[in-house]
DNA sequence: TCGAGTCGGATCGTATACGACTGCCTGCCC
DNA sequence: GGGCAGGCAGTCGTATACGATCCGACTCGA
């Protein structure tokens, strides 16, 4: 819902999107190469100044990427890029895993052949891409793949949150590969497995864990390697410990 | 993400909220209230007269509603209140229950004893609310159950998806259980079967898959009521089936 | 009678203008 | 020297104005 249209044309000769839409795809492109850094204070004015537009469409542009949470606004005051830590990626990452899992889930059942085998020709490539490796070209094979694979899910509503948090977390982070290279090998082998259930029609609870594990492990290989202290926790993480806990304090 | 602010403070004596503010809630309360069926068209200048304002903020509540899905907009012509058919609201609804179910898995282990205490407060008031049943009341107390459920949730991000789908789902239709009312004794029976997990520890698997299981049974009642020919199909259908369909025609 | 071209209204897109609010800096008073 | 009040610059919020675009209807000719 959220990331809609992302300039179907981007302009050939004539304007043909609208300078609002120009405005986004621009503020978007700079925010996501961190030319404009977390906290960085967006002017209408100035901006508008520099695209050669009035502040109208700029306003536009920034209230739409206040709704995508890449900005903030305060009233009278203005608008700033997003400060955004890494407990943000986590959240998404997490969030991504049970949407993608159900995702592949809901689509298993639906893939052709010929999609599995287009899963793993891509599959294959990623495997070619280890050598001479490059992160951002691995994470967007990765997502290729991926995508291949829940494409036929028949609800839409639910596609349209996946791409959404890709999106989004292409904008917190360039991709995750780069630092943790070590994982991609683990990531093309689990991709491996993860066609290899739904070829042989493995019970969709199987699938959608495996699918779910996937992301996990990533993002728990990340947490690993940069901050080795915080405690893996992720949604599969089944530990019956305790029943409850006592009540800490007030109600809430 | 999407439905961040939605009016602090109504207006007492001075305009705290902007105008934009206000157009957005006026419109999304009527379009809520069907006032605004699917298909009406926005204009902008009449709307910006009716509320005694000018088109500009008009405009941007317009834009802020579009961003959420409830208005379509088409350059040069204008904007017109989405056309939601039933697809839709089944696909929330099967969105939401992945959603819901993850939280709710992750805040378990999170859940005092006093909050436990609460869940099973609301859901006495939800089979109080059985007799002299108004489809609304017991939506919104419903609605707080759950959240009470996962409000520990860890994870931000899950829990802002979770709730802009809740509401997304309020727009979409004010109660299912107006439409379905056997289906509410059979809820809050469930509910006090997910309280009973989390309490005795049960594995996260297991809550996530209660909880999934107790939303998408509201929707299978649902649709096995409005819409006796369609298939059930929700996330937990695991039937085996076969492996792989045959490929179907082309590459995708 | 039917089609194509043209005209007009309606609506949006953007620019410009002005008022309102916020935060900071300066200067005064204690 | 510290604290507070006032002023000032920077921005945003909204109104108004005008050009651009689209859609429907009307007219004219074959």
């Amino acid at each position: 819902m959220t990331a809609a249209r992302t300039a179907p044309a981007p302009d050939d000769a004539a304007p043909a999107a609208s300078k609002s839409q120009r405005a986004y795809d621009w503020l978007a492109a700079r925010i996501a190469r961190r030319e404009y850094a977390p906290g960085y204070r967006l002017v209408l004015g100035t901006i508008g100044a520099e695209l050669g537009m009035s502040v109208v469409p700029v306003r536009e542009a920034v209230r739409r990427l206040e709704a995508e949470g890449l900005v903030t606004f305060e009233r009278n005051v203005g608008a700033r890029v997003a400060m955004i830590d890494d407990s943000q990626y986590r959240q998404s990452m997490e969030t991504l895993a049970v949407l993608e899992g159900a995702a592949t889930a809901l689509a298993a059942r639906r893939l052709a052949v010929a999609e599995l085998r287009r899963a793993r020709e891509v599959n294959r490539r990623l495997v070619a891409s280890l050598e001479d490796f490059d992160p951002h070209t691995f994470t967007a094979l990765n997502q290729e793949f991926h995508a291949v694979l829940f494409a036929p899910c028949p609800n839409p509503r639910l596609l349209e949150l996946v791409t959404a948090e890709w999106s989004r977390l292409g904008r917190l982070r360039d991709s995750t590969f780069a630092f943790v290279p070590g994982r991609a090998q683990e990531s093309v082998r689990e991709h491996e497995e993860i066609v290899a259930l739904i070829e042989t029609g493995a019970p969709l609870a199987e699938i959608e864990s495996a699918a779910r594990r996937h992301r996990s492990a990533t993002l728990t290989a990340y947490l690993a390697h940069e901050h080795p202290d915080d405690a893996p926790h992720h949604p599969d993480d089944a530990a019956p410990a305790a029943p409850v806990r006592p009540s800490p304090g007030g109600t809430r």
